[in-house]
DNA sequence: GCCAACGTTGGC
DNA sequence: GCCAACGTTGGC
């Protein structure tokens, strides 16, 4: 069977826990992205993310928020350990070894932005009108993003802010 | 720091 | 299965 189209999407991260620059900074510039306890989310991660899909990496609560930086996703899904860890912010009681609740995939960095493609801007973009992180009120860390979406956030990036 | 929006929990 | 209470997210 044929592998399905490689997909877009974004990744959402308050720089103060994890940044893009702390990507960059890992070891082979790569990272277990971990900590996703939202099942929605937990389902993309788990039966959606195909290695070498795209990430546009997002800095929420963050000044200023926006697009910062291009990952890929570089492994399947697999249980992420802190669930099972009681001593970890992250830890869930529910889940076991045998039967795991939560699941997290490796990225890695392609490149940082020429600049930070900023909140404000998505929205002044038309182009952009249907974008999950622009919706109100939407809080899912990992959302499909559109292949011509994810071309015009690059696009944007190229150029002058507007 | 505020607070709207949303997901989850738990009593019934 | 309903839904109020609660906790969290994240823009502002």
């Amino acid at each position: 069977m044929a592998r399905p189209a490689k997909r877009h999407w974004l990744l959402k991260s308050e720089p103060g826990e994890f940044s893009f620059a702390d990507l960059l900074a890992a070891p082979g510039r790569r990272t277990f992205w971990d900590g996703v306890r939202n099942y929605q989310a937990r389902n993309s991660l788990r039966d959606d993310f195909q290695v070498g899909d795209a990430v546009l990496f997002y800095h929420s609560n963050a000044e200023p928020a926006g697009v910062v930086g291009l990952a890929e996703v570089a492994s399947r899904a697999y249980p992420d350990a802190t669930q099972f860890d009681p001593d970890h912010p992250h830890f869930d009681p529910k889940a076991r070894p045998e039967a795991p609740v939560w699941y997290g995939v490796e990225i890695v960095a392609v490149r940082a932005l020429p600049r930070v493609v900023t909140l404000p801007e998505l929205k002044r973009n038309a182009a952009l009108a249907d974008m999950g992180v622009l919706r109100r009120g939407n809080r899912l860390s990992v959302q499909a993003v559109e292949a011509a979406e994810f071309a015009e956030v690059l696009r944007m990036a190229s150029r002058r802010p507007r």
